[in-house]
DNA sequence: ATTACACATATTGTATTATAATATGCTTTA
DNA sequence: TAAAGCATATTATAATACAATATGTGTAAT
């Protein structure tokens, strides 16, 4: 076990166990170890184990009963919205697998996400989306700056200004597919300022309170990692 | 603590903790008991309480850290995807309240999965969503069959042929959206033959695969109950 | 007076041991 | 063959002890 250095032991074991389970180290009808083994295992008490089991079960990716010992529940049972179990996914399976669903999310959420910004964002908030505008300006003209930090920021700050707890709550996701996404895109790239006059199209709208335009002009930027992915995709095969 | 048959004791624990903490029971600049407060309290072991504890913390709720005690996270890292939290958000808060952001994330998430299934769907799965319409239709002429969750099977079955395990995953998110919606719009209805004309409509277009036709009927269906819950929150003013 | 250091203290973190509850399979019996 | 009961493996809970970790307090040094 990778012992890291501030986590307590049973959030060390909670990594282990839920990165195995999620990379299918487990078969699903033997289950997993018992509570015994895994102290052995570990060299561990048998508190830390059960406290472990208890966050995975938590995080739906297990379930335990008396002399049934501990079962992997289903994947459709993960709860994929969870930042560990999202991050233990992506640690597993190449990333070229969920980067299409990623973005067909991003697609979903997105759009939308900045037509409520348009819409009920307060003043303050699309403050925000423009000092992220700022700072991409800053890094797409700057190559020291970072420009994926304040790519991140910019979306996330519409997440925040759509005034619906539900959409903000995708943060992390929409984070990571964002992240993964510009892994694969950037090498294609050299267009920054292109890239960033798009970013600026979506702000105007917000702050113009179009929330048709917002939502289009967010939709055709997710459009171009689609497309660019999808040519990926195909030249793979 | 209303002790439920079936779970067990650190499973107890954590829903009335969890209804607690989100009803806002405890001060979020105080935080919580202590461990040893927990188990006077509900005369239990501090296994049991930790267990229950650590729970919380898997989804988000609350943190704990040696001298500091336990305290409540900011609502916006609660893990709102997770069956518990949500139920618990629902037990405490007046629905009308979360209403309107469960139809703007349903807006987000259902057109694109109905265009999904569209396009990547199985004849299988979409043989499904026919299933689901006839109890539908079996429903609407007979008043003894349940709408109401043929309905819901509907909705979860677009989810499924879209193929994606996001989508899929916000199933049960999209099943209580879609109850709450209900119960706040079968007053005013009288037509469950429009409505499930409606449904038809979308299920034709995926049965076709037609990806925008599927995307734009459900932004009709459910732009219905948008408009109406928009009338009832303008009314109660 | 202010800083730095050490120490006491409260609270969670981990370990150990013991017992109870529960479900599964096997054996016995009718 | 079926039903009842018993043995057993495994998790569930409890109780106790000690370790680790921050937080504050007081004391000493500058």
């Amino acid at each position: 076990m990778a012992r890291i250095e501030n986590l307590n032991l049973s959030q060390q074991v909670t990594n282990e166990l839920g990165r195995a389970i999620i990379a299918g180290e487990f078969n699903a009808e033997s289950g997993l170890p018992t509570e015994a083994q895994l102290c052995d295992e570990y060299g561990i008490s048998r508190t830390a184990v059960r406290e472990a089991v208890k966050m995975l079960a938590a995080k739906g990716l297990i379930s335990s009963r008396p002399r049934q010992g501990i079962r992997v529940e289903p994947a459709s049972n993960w709860n994929l919205y969870d930042t560990s179990v999202l991050k233990w996914m992506l640690d597993s399976s190449p990333s070229m697998l969920v980067l299409k669903e990623f973005l067909q999310m991003r697609m979903a959420i997105e759009p939308q996400a900045a037509a409520l910004a348009a819409e009920y964002g307060t003043d303050e908030d699309i403050q925000h989306i423009a000092d992220a505008l700022d700072e991409m300006n800053k890094a797409a003209a700057d190559p020291k700056a970072s420009m994926h930090e304040a790519d991140l920021a910019f979306h996330t700050s519409i997440l925040f200004a759509s005034r619906n707890r539900f959409f903000f709550q995708l943060r992390d996701f929409i984070r990571t597919a964002l992240s993964v996404s510009i892994q694969h895109t950037t090498p294609a790239k050299g267009n920054d300022m292109g890239v960033a006059e798009d970013h600026a199209k979506i702000y105007t709208a917000i702050l113009n309170r179009q929330p048709e335009r917002a939502k289009n002009m967010m939709t055709y930027l997710i459009d171009e990692a689609m497309t660019f992915i999808e040519a990926e995709i195909k030249g793979a095969k």
